[in-house]
DNA sequence: CTGAATCCGTTCTGATACTG
DNA sequence: CAGTATCAGAACGGATTCAG
């Protein structure tokens, strides 16, 4: 079995797409605005620069994010939500409001 | 670092409960009915024992399903969404939306 | 500054065999 | 029928070093 994509579910899709601790995380920080590369890093507590590349890499080929590149020494790279990212808005949305009652429910235990 | 949840990132709360190839699967059969550990077996393809088990042990714990063991010889035991786990339904939904809309835009390149 | 490359330990998965 | 136990390979994650 390959790595992940059962056949025809696509919510399985979706979630492969953002399931690695950090993707999530990028997608917050690009919520509001375009950021640098150095930003993430410094913004995203704990992320490792390899898993920060690997995790930005992935979401572009995925078609997730836009990355520009400045022509500039020192060099200048921009990532920001690409059109079908941006699309995210609302899933994200409910997973968030979803993981707070789950956690106020879990919790009252 | 720990496991994951990051913090105060909700949204990675309700990603950790799915984030497993065969959670989201399992859910999927769960959403129509109550079904017993060799119908998931069966119905899941390329499922292995052992992870279908163990995925079911934590779902169960998470709260996210219900495990009932009925007193028979042959062993009887069903898997239902919880109440918690069927508040995930709107979720899923929206997520097998977009993954559609996603495969559908992808393919268009 | 923005990464790519490498090394290495940890975790996750899956096949198989076995149990009450 | 509904699991558990074991074991090996794959994937993941992080620290560090190097490069344009």
């Amino acid at each position: 079995m390959e790595k992940n994509t059962h056949e025809n579910c696509p919510v399985a899709t979706t979630l492969n797409l953002l399931s690695n601790k950090w993707k999530i995380l990028i997608i917050r920080e690009l919520l509001d605005t375009t950021k640098r590369y150095g930003e993430l890093k410094r913004n995203i507590q704990g992320v490792s620069e390899k898993m920060l590349s690997q995790s930005l890499k992935e979401m572009e080929q995925d078609k997730l994010i836009k990355r520009t590149v400045y022509a500039e020494v020192p060099p200048k790279v921009e990532y920001s939500l690409s059109e079908i990212g941006d699309t995210l808005r609302p899933i994200i949305n409910s997973m968030k409001l979803w993981g707070v009652e789950y956690q106020e429910k879990i919790s009252q235990n």
